[in-house]
DNA sequence: CCTTATAACCAGCTCACAAT
DNA sequence: ATTGTGAGCTGGTTATAAGG
């Protein structure tokens, strides 16, 4: 018996983090996973773009994205930055198990949440991810489930945190980002529609001009790169849920051509659209 | 802040066709 | 049935300028 059997086998697949200071970032190319993203920011401020809106976060700030929630740091006015990212998937938590963990704290139900703590949790929140980011470097002696204490941790402190604190609502940045979010919030709805930028500006009293420049100033993706990030996430779902044909679910998430989806697929996903298929 | 416009550039789209 | 490739066309992005 090795005595390390207690140990998950597949822990790189389902944690990783990281800590990274920046000038500029550029992200990597798929703005989707299957996982969930604990974002925290040590220093500067940055523009987020989740799901249908821009957020502005700063210095303290923790953002928890559920898996498959569409989000890019867009362009910000302050490029000095310093972050912790945590990714874990669902089975690395066993209290998601049965959706125990959902039931007691409702608040994990959105598709994200954006913590900005007070300065005793900060302390608190800061060396916990400080633990981990030096756990998993060490690399010490059943380091997976000293780490998965540690998320844990983190987990219950934060939604014990939104139990004790009213969140304000999100402002706007200005009157353009919310206009940009309702048209967001359209292409969400109807990507399985045929969509175009002069349809999209008609539709809501912009110029093409002006939408395609404002479209990229507050989600960070051009309008195409969106809606195909938007139909390819749901084709992915589609393959590993359902048994339909490839070119049936291209037709369904809003491509004309099986040729231009497969193309597509791959530039996102990194593979060919039968890839996610045989997962299963 | 919002709109319109022009123009160069480049990415997306489609199609035909090939390979597996 | 699915994926890949290349050519040619369509159409989006971006910079820039000017005006409401």
């Amino acid at each position: 018996m090795s005595k390390r059997n207690f140990v998950l086998n597949n822990f790189a697949d389902i944690f990783s983090v990281s800590r990274k200071k920046q000038a500029n970032h550029i992200m990597p190319y798929s703005h989707f996973h299957s996982s969930y993203e604990a974002y925290y920011l040590l220093e500067g401020e940055r523009q987020f773009f989740i799901k249908d809106r821009t957020i502005v976060i700063k210095a303290g700030d923790l953002i928890i994205i559920q898996p498959d929630v569409l989000h890019k740091t867009a362009n910000g006015n302050y490029p000095e930055h310093e972050k912790i990212i945590l990714n874990f998937k669902e089975e690395f938590i066993p209290a998601f198990r049965g959706d125990l963990f959902k039931k007691l704290y409702s608040a994990f139900d959105e598709d994200y949440l954006v913590i900005h703590f007070t300065l005793q949790y900060k302390i608190q929140v800061e060396d916990m991810l400080q633990r981990i980011v030096q756990e998993a470097r060490e690399k010490k002696g059943a380091y997976e489930i000293y780490i998965q204490s540690l998320v844990l941790q983190l987990l219950i402190l934060s939604s014990r945190y939104l139990e004790e604190h009213i969140m304000e609502p999100l402002e706007y940045l200005n009157p353009m980002h919310e206009r940009i979010s309702e048209i967001v919030r359209y292409i969400n709805k109807h990507y399985k529609k045929e969509l175009s930028l002069p349809y999209l500006a008609d539709k809501f009293f912009v110029s093409p001009y002006y939408l395609s420049h404002a479209f990229k100033e507050v989600t960070g993706f051009t309008f195409v790169e969106y809606v195909n990030s938007v139909r390819i996430k749901e084709a992915k779902k589609l393959l590993e849920e359902t048994n339909l044909k490839v070119y049936f679910i291209a037709a369904k998430v809003g491509y004309g051509s099986i040729t231009h989806f497969g193309r597509v697929f791959k530039e996102i996903t990194g593979h060919a659209p039968l890839y996610y298929r045989k997962k299963k």
